[in-house]
DNA sequence: TAGATTCGTGTAACCCGTTACATATATCCT
DNA sequence: AGGATATATGTAACGGGTTACACGAATCTA
């Protein structure tokens, strides 16, 4: 490996003229710039980034947590954060955490041990006591706490739920059930809420048409208690699910019942992953604007890098609607 | 931040016997371990990996380089490949390339800059002499060069595709025609080498029924390709897909035209990317052992890093035919 | 018991950029 | 002309672990 030294000798200057023709602060006269640039071009020197990292405390680096990357509405997130490192020269790490708090918390030791310059978190698991306690930079994303100063990115879940619930209610839905994300995941409750505000006025509404699913599109654990909501209440004609992994794994328990859709059940999801294009029927949604949600994040990162004394931001992104083909008016 | 010499100090002993209490190695007395281990714990400390990284020229870091982390056969690959890395306390650097040469070579750089510990490929556009000039050890994956003494994880493509092509002439399809990945993706020929194996000998193979289509499940360009195929040949009762993606679009062309899939045109893929169990109907594939072949790659990775004069390993896996709901016997 | 080993610990150089500070010359201002 | 300022370059310390080497004490060997 060429070092700054192996640059200065060649040049026939010292180190410290090298390193300002490297970093262009400072003053050089044009003929030493000139000299120095042929050396790194004949040596082929690359500074080493480590001993930069290391004087620098800073490591051109940003970390991305996710609970697993193989969930389809993270991968879009991850590559919304990469491209924006990728524009702003930093570096991208992906954990996968499992929202398991032991692997959180290994991840977020070895993070600050790499001198990560900060980090995007998804997590339902982490607590704000142990996030406040970490001095790097963090934006929580799309799952936060109530109470802290975090910044933060999000969209209007329950707001979001409730336009989705009502749009069934529009399009003439006379029974609507929901299928719950799991209790811990925190804008699975939101998204409850906001089906709630739509319906709990409503004649026919009852509590037993709300059943708690995994948002893992691979478990079929679920399968079962779908099937039995839609036994135990074959009059409900709408549908909406909390993410669109759920809404697709119904739309094939309810084909396997020979329920047709959109004829017979609206379905609709949340989140706007690109799965839902290609099912068939393709899939009604409240899509998050998921690769402007990881590209804010990382903005707001690098902005908090470059100036630490930048108060918290929270973010909160608006929701859209997709109208597509699992959902139809009725009459 | 606490350093080594802090706990040196407080603990009233040299920096090198911290070292060597932090390393396992060496002679330390077992009452000064104490001592030492209660500096640590009393002053909370964390050792400086960049500190470390620099003096070994290592650091403990394996990237992934992919062309795009939203394109659904690369989650779990790159689960894969994290997944191991956290066992063996290695961070994952996730880069995506767009098959783009010079994004390409500008992440090479970096990351050689980072003294990365080594880096696991899945590139067309890379050549081997660029590779050839890198230092770290590297593991080709998916995509390999023909030539050249490289590491590389791949599956038997054009067996495998052989072995797809014939499954369709066995349950009775009469014309089978292949819809082909992009000429510039080297799995792409293969697997279409494999297609024309079992059907350049039928009567009714002809050349035209080989069209090319994108990998990407996004672009809608091709898919007027795969009409016209259908429209021109509406005999065609049996594709053989390049990938599960294909596969899908071509399902997605049919229902629109109106054929039936199973009953009039059984369509087969190739990945096993888990998307496929979710359509309806689901696709039959030859699966990729995608999270093998991930592990895998890591595997020799970190075998090549710990022991750089271990020679090349060339893996050839094999693919697993998954029956599902796209194809069905005749008659 | 002398000499060789093993054990235990410290000093200081090293990894490689960065930059504060020192030094020196050139240019500017009054 | 003489002090202030801008320009140009070098020296050496620094960031925080690691480890070669040195030295002393304890244990072993013949």
């Amino acid at each position: 490996m060429t070092t700054i030294r192996d640059v200065a000798e060649y040049a026939q200057v010292s180190v410290a003229t090298v390193s300002r023709v490297l970093n262009k602060k400072g003053y050089v006269q044009s003929a030493t710039k000139e000299k120095v640039e042929k050396a790194i071009n004949d040596l082929d020197y690359k500074p080493n980034d480590v001993a930069r990292s290391l004087f620098k405390g800073k490591s051109k680096m940003i970390a991305l947590l996710v609970p697993d990357i193989t969930n389809p509405f993270f991968p879009e997130l991850a590559r919304a954060v990469e491209d924006l490192c990728n524009q702003n020269s930093y570096t991208f790490i992906l954990c996968n955490t499992d929202n398991s708090y032991e692997k959180e918390a290994t991840y977020l030791n070895s993070l600050q041990q790499k001198s990560i310059d900060g980090m995007i978190i998804v997590s339902d698991t982490i607590s704000p006591d142990y996030i406040g306690k970490i001095k790097v930079p963090i934006v929580l994303l799309d799952r936060v706490f109530e109470k802290g100063d975090y910044s933060y990115v999000k969209v209007n879940n329950r707001e979001g739920a409730c336009n989705a619930t009502n749009y069934l209610k529009e399009i003439g839905c006379k029974k609507i059930a929901h299928i719950a994300g799991p209790s811990s995941v925190l804008n699975a409750k939101d998204r409850m809420k906001g089906y709630i505000d739509a319906v709990a006025y409503e004649s026919w509404f009852s509590n037993d048409l709300i059943i708690t699913s995994d948002y893992d599109m691979k478990l079929q654990a679920s399968t079962e208690n779908i099937k039995a909501l839609l036994q135990k209440h074959p009059d409900v004609d709408g549908i909406f699910a909390a993410n669109d992994s759920i809404a697709i794994r119904t739309m094939k328990v309810a084909e396997e019942m020979k329920i047709k859709i959109p004829d017979d059940l609206s379905i609709i999801g949340f989140d706007g992953i690109s799965l839902g294009e290609i099912t068939s029927p393709s899939l009604t949604t409240m899509a998050q604007p998921i690769y402007e949600m990881g590209r804010k994040a990382a903005s707001m990162i690098m902005d908090e890098i470059n100036d630490p004394s930048l108060p918290k931001r929270m973010e909160k992104l608006e929701v859209n609607f997709m109208k597509r083909q699992s959902t139809r008016k009725k009459g």
